[in-house]
DNA sequence: CAGGTATATACTTTTAAAGGAATATATAAT
DNA sequence: ATTATATATTCCTTTAAAAGTATATACCTG
């Protein structure tokens, strides 16, 4: 990785919503719909920020059936995935991350949308 | 630390220039002169970005005589710690930062405005 | 094929920040 | 006091990206 690229890595990371999508990644896979409702957020909102992380390599998707399903990137990378982990660290000291985690373990994981 | 001081923390880390001088700054403190010199920046720019970093609490400043001297923020970080020593891992990898140590390795250190 | 659902994209407005030029401030030296 | 040096600030222009509205696309169902 060189700096340009370590930029682009930040560039990500600075942005609570995306820092809210990423944190909740981390946790596995989700579809835009649940991202959407766990954050309360619009359906373009997030999706523009998933195009972003999945622009900059971030993030991957695959569709099933009408949901794309989202996760954090198969491709290791040593920046991201220290920071993914601070971000875990810190779920418990900000309420937002820390009610996002509790919103999506209380969500209803049957769905067709679900990746088993 | 919440959500927001995380975001702000990687916008300060989001931008090459920034980037640069903290890597430098983790090598020790260093005048604004001595930055501009060493990624041979205009001084405007170099002051601003200081500035910067400096109004978020990543660094901190102290005059003597003429110069004033600049150094990480004594106040504990752990995503800012974190970040710093993943940047001394790509020194090695990255050409831009690795020629900036070596430049400032170099650099003298007998003149008025060296930190002692 | 028609209609519905989930998601993405295009267009527009607004905002943050980068960079340059000029100027201001603080200290030192004479 | 005047001048020089180091640094900061102001003003301006440009660019990236955020957010909203509307529309398009992809897939499924009947």
């Amino acid at each position: 990785m060189n700096s340009e690229e370590l930029c682009q890595v930040y560039r990500c990371l600075c942005d609570k919503t995306r820092l809210r999508i990423l944190n909740l990644l981390s946790d596995g896979a989700l579809c835009v719909c649940h991202l959407q409702e766990i954050l309360n957020e619009t359906q373009v909102k997030i999706s523009k920020h998933l195009a972003y992380l999945k622009a900059h390599g971030l993030v991957e998707s695959e569709r099933r059936a009408n949901w794309m399903i989202y996760q954090i990137s198969n491709k290791t990378n040593p920046i991201l995935e220290k920071n993914l982990k601070c971000l875990q660290d810190l779920v418990s000291e900000d309420p937002t991350f820390k009610n996002d985690i509790k919103r999506l373990h209380a969500m209803d994981t049957s769905a067709a949308c679900c990746p088993s």
